[in-house]
DNA sequence: TTGAAAGCGATACCAA
DNA sequence: TTGGTATCGCTTTCAA
């Protein structure tokens, strides 16, 4: 098919000069006399030759690939991740391939089958186990993000419960709420168990009983729907209720809104990401901004020195700041900064 | 790094038996004696060895891998279209590698790029220019899924225009609605193309004047929001709205609801997927039902035959059939059967 | 500066 | 049935 037959042993026949010429010139190695530079770039050009990505590999010992390892695709959340990740990888001329463990049981055998094909990993944490963690570690440089590395494997992660804690003491004591409901699983997330934790730790220092158990749903809109159902009853209404991330409380406002709730006054709606939409909903969503993008884009440059240096082993856990972003789904004024349109 | 130092030779080496030998047994191809077979399971197994997959590739001449080019990875669109692209590759051994062109201006180089890396290629419509397409089509099997394929290169889709057609009309007729305004870019998307020429057939069939121009957004859910913004001004407001997706139609009831307008008695909305979570808000979103699923198992499955059986050269048109979806967005009564939570 | 040749890891043909 | 060996396409010493 195509050009495809093309190879280096076709290109040096064609321009008269041997095959390492023609590897040197089209890898920018070496020495070469402009005359030969001339003479192959020539051929390469006239007849669209392009090395072929498998022999080039195998020589080098080396993919040019980076794995990402990560739940589900739905939502800006994973974008941002894949964007940034991405911005790093591609300038350095690797190529990204992505594992959506999501609906899939046999995600650790998908993982080691993976690392087999790139150079580095980036997992997302909770998505695979401890141990296949190690042992991926042992084939390739590893970095755990939004979660711990066990043993020696580095992360990058994003504030968490310290800003979970801010917000929630934010809805106890200047709104006057006492009665809060926590909407997210603690066990699939590392993320999710810390902003639980925060959660927990602002009603310990308020003084107030915190709920007994999370609303333990997935992170997806339509899970929010779910619980709002759930939650949302007349005889039993919170007062406020905080998710663990934009999307679910989206779908907590969807399902309010669609009941004729009235938010804020009604009931509080509070998200994490401070996703794209979370400033144009009204009433606009009052959430944690964290770094997504920039998350992901330090992960890649970890891998990515691992990759070509691999006397300096990165070590060590990073943990990016987040910020927390007032709106007026918590009950405060409408910000002309932050975003949302007012009434 | 841990085991990736064994290769053929040492394990033929171990196992006391040729390289040719221990290839037919990883690879069960060839006849070999129960014997030779057990020892060198025993080498594989105790030293834990696997194939390279550089090595394999290169000596097949095959990738192993398919690869999936399209906008955005944000919505459960992508995710059912990713979900039923590997259900298909993956039985076959085939990694699927993922092409995101969203908000990236050298998608075509991209997709040259990744067309060296893959066996072959499933690109959404809308996402790679003609020409582009065409050269790809030299390299490996390539199948366009939603939209057409230019010259001989075979397509898999969903039944746009006439479903959308019919849900116009319902609009139109049945409801008595004669001001409706659709929001979509026909431009960018082959999809989007027809459904907006549905909705003009089902104006010209019913003799009603469209609107002169859609309200072109992107596909996702804050574009929808911010569509609403625009639409649903109390001077102004059309009797309904049509969304070319779930996504948008999910923004503009988020919108619509927080502006404090009721649906569908104050604007009639309508999307088109049938998203899981169509049926799940209030009130439940009337849609159009497409095999997005089907529609990239399809399309892989056409790849892999054409990549496995090269005489055998796939083309032609596959359309899949789709189906409205009525609940009470658009002003018909709650249906149990197909979802929504009544009032 | 250039080229011949030895790998990289696995497959598959052809003899034995 | 088994083993030796050419081959896949490219990179990279090592000599010239």
């Amino acid at each position: 098919m195509g050009n495809s037959r093309l190879t280096v042993r076709e290109i040096a026949r064609l321009a008269g000069v041997s095959v390492a010429t023609v590897s040197r010139v089209s890898n920018g190695t070496g020495q070469v006399s402009e005359e030969m530079r001339r003479r192959v770039l020539e051929a390469i050009e006239k007849h669209g030759y392009r090395p072929d990505h498998l022999g080039r590999a195998l020589a080098a010992g080396r993919h040019g690939a980076l794995g990402l390892v990560f739940p589900g695709l739905s939502g800006p959340y994973f974008t941002e991740l894949i964007q940034g990740f991405e911005s790093e990888a591609v300038p350095s001329r690797a190529s990204v391939h992505i594992l959506c463990t999501h609906l899939r049981s046999d995600s650790d055998a998908q993982a080691l089958e993976m690392a087999r094909r790139v150079d580095g990993l980036a997992v997302i944490g909770g998505t695979i186990s401890e141990p296949t963690l190690l042992r991926l570690a042992e084939m390739v440089p590893v970095v755990v993000v939004a979660g711990e590395g066990p043993g020696a494997v580095p992360s990058v992660r994003a504030e968490n419960a310290a800003s979970m804690a801010e917000l929630t003491r934010h809805l106890l004591l200047d709104h006057q709420l006492t009665d809060l409901v926590f909407v997210g699983n603690p066990e699939g997330s590392p993320d999710v168990s810390e902003r639980w934790a925060g959660f927990l730790a602002a009603h310990r220092a308020a003084g107030v009983t915190p709920p007994a158990s999370p609303v333990a749903v997935s992170m997806q809109q339509a899970d929010g729907v779910l619980a709002a159902e759930q939650l949302l009853r007349p005889d039993s209404r919170p007062a406020g209720v905080v998710c663990a991330n934009d999307e679910t409380a989206l779908g907590v406002l969807v399902g309010a809104l669609g009941r004729g709730l009235r938010v804020p006054q009604d009931v509080v709606i509070t998200g994490f990401d401070d996703a794209p939409i979370a400033a144009l909903v009204n009433p606009a969503l009052t959430t944690i901004r964290q770094p997504v993008r920039e998350l992901a884009a330090e992960a890649a440059r970890l891998i990515l020195t691992a990759v070509n240096e691999p006397e300096r082993v990165p070590c060590g856990d990073i943990v990016l700041p987040t910020e927390l972003v007032l709106r007026r789904s918590c009950g405060c004024p409408a910000n002309p900064v932050t975003g949302g349109t007012g009434t």
